[in-house]
DNA sequence: ATATTTTTGTTACAGATGAAACTAATGTCA
DNA sequence: TGACATTAGTTTCATCTGTAACAAAAATAT
């Protein structure tokens, strides 16, 4: 009754419950946050790095070079938060920050050889870890999955555009 | 060859690239992003509630009445936010906190009349968000969508126990 | 040309966050 | 009883976050 997938227009039952362990969005919410946890806890633990910094880099890679916007589109992040894990990676040396010839406002950014090094250290290990969390699950229920989480992105988008990505 | 569930151990291409719009994780974040925000949006904007707030109400729903530490199981929050939402939804008489005459330590929660009736009137909007983002599924997709987190999750928590839950 | 608008990226600000330190009450064990 | 450990909940601190305001460059329009 309380079951999710049978959901009552009614909103709350009788004695006036609310079952939140049983709400999607609660469960979604509590899934991501152990995916979340096991892998930003590899580049936290070994290069002390913020998610937004590590996606930066994720973005960017070993050899591309694509101003900070590019990145905002390609990160699903804000350009605030885009712009702060820059100034953070630049300080730290992992990031080089060069001014577009064409386009004065725009920056060119890339990893340094340093950088580079700390991308390709995590790398496998991010990638391992992506195995572990998949691991015991078939290609085809991976890909039901995948193919689900989308379906119910769409719906999301739907029913509102995103403002403010959180990071 | 960058596909998900085909993960190869090299972690890097010969091209040195890392795909982030595939990789497991980020999707997770995505999805759950969309997810939350929809539902967040309902008691943010009619309500001004933080996640935080509408948990501990949803976890105690109109009847219940239990200690913060109750609530904190029952909503994988942490002590911290519990304490802060508790003290927010004091403050604008949405609760009421007592002490508990057997442990003077153990706080006993329960919404006010007030905080019963922000409650009612939110209930049927989150399911009906709930009922939006589930839309298009049938009900054994539903269940083999939550089977499959649930299997992730495990999967998560195998490589380590989760230590600050996000809120 | 020059005023206006748009775009790119940064900064200021107010609020939120988790970890750790803290207080107070209870439990344990000698 | 009294020393010590544990538990419940709060507060502090440093950091992080999104929104909005901002500066500078480029695009557009007149």
């Amino acid at each position: 009754m309380a079951e999710i997938g049978q959901i009552d227009d009614q909103g709350i039952g009788e004695d006036g419950s609310f079952d939140l362990k049983n709400f999607f969005p609660y469960l979604v919410r509590v899934y991501y946050q152990s995916v979340s946890m096991s892998v930003s806890k590899v580049y936290t633990e070994c290069y002390d790095l913020s998610v937004s910094e590590w996606r930066v880099m994720a973005v960017l890679g070993p050899y591309q070079s694509m101003s900070a916007n590019e990145i905002t589109n390609r990160s699903s992040m804000n350009k605030v938060n885009v712009s702060r894990a820059v100034s953070r990676l630049r300080k730290r040396n992992y990031l080089k920050q060069d001014i577009d010839g064409d386009d004065r406002r725009r920056s060119v950014l890339h990893l340094t050889e340093e950088g580079k090094q700390v991308f390709y250290g995590l790398v496998p290990m991010v990638k391992q870890v992506e195995a572990q969390l998949l691991s015991g699950l078939t290609e085809d229920e991976i890909k039901t999955l995948l193919d689900l989480m989308a379906k119910i992105r769409a719906n999301a988008e739907a029913i509102g555009p995103i403002t403010g990505a959180t990071d």
